[in-house]
DNA sequence: CACAACGTTCCAGTTCACTGGAATGTTCGG
DNA sequence: CCGAACATTCCAGTGAACTGGAACGTTGTG
């Protein structure tokens, strides 16, 4: 597939795709004739892992090292067994956070539920939170 | 307390807690008589919660817009409630993805585990995934 | 075969969330 | 009363992760 069609089924751009490639995250992938990159379903893959990795609070440089183990099959070392471990701790205690905040809105909305809805009448109010 | 405990207590910098102000996420506080900024209790507790939410994956203008609404006192109002329960979403929606991307590692580091530690001579190959 | 849609490179600009540093004032223990 | 630690403002800089746009080539449908 091309990059308009990868950046669809991948829900990133095709901009964003070629940056990734350019800072190494991606390897080149083969071209047409035409100098068009050519990705095989693997890449959506692997951009959905990096997608779940950067949203588990990785920054793109510590994805890209992950992957690069993924890619040489993990070879045991004590050192990169701690760098999961580190990567996995990371990752409970960002799900534990992130739990705090949702009971957090959760309280706010069943607040919001409570009220009667006709109290609100006012435009600017609302506009307040406008997001 | 002044802004140097309020950072030590809720793990931010002077230097953040003074832009959050800037920003306008946090009121500015009564100062002393010299001009020094003077902080309560709820100071601690409106930065963890800032930095919870942070972590769920808001922006802090998305952030600021929900400390809003806690500040008005979640007043009722369908926009309102629609605002919160996409935030909750999106968080639930980052939860599956951590933990989609949780128990990858957890798989590679288990890969990891599987291989003989011995096998690891190669300081190069290390290097690979130094973070 | 026109032409819209899609692709290419390259480079500069943007947004977000800080962060550093200068210049200066305040507090407090010895 | 000195000096270290801590505070102030203001402004500029940083790094991460894109994003826009120019200038140009390719593909595929009416």
């Amino acid at each position: 597939m091309r990059i308009g069609q990868l950046a669809e089924r991948s829900g990133l751009t095709a901009k964003t795709i070629r940056y990734y490639e350019s800072i190494g995250l991606l390897v080149e992938p083969c071209r047409t004739p035409a100098g068009y990159r050519e990705y095989g379903d693997d890449a959506v893959e692997r951009l959905r892992f990096i997608r779940d990795a950067q949203a588990s609070g990785l920054a793109l440089c510590e994805v890209q090292s992950i992957l690069e183990l993924k890619d040489v099959g993990a070879r045991s070392c004590d050192h990169t067994i701690d760098l999961l471990e580190r990567h996995i701790a990371d990752i409970d205690d960002h799900i534990v956070r992130l739990q705090a905040a949702r009971s957090e809105l959760v309280g706010l909305a069943d607040r919001a539920r409570e009220l009667d809805p006709a109290t609100c009448t006012d435009p600017n109010r609302c506009q307040v939170i406008s997001s």
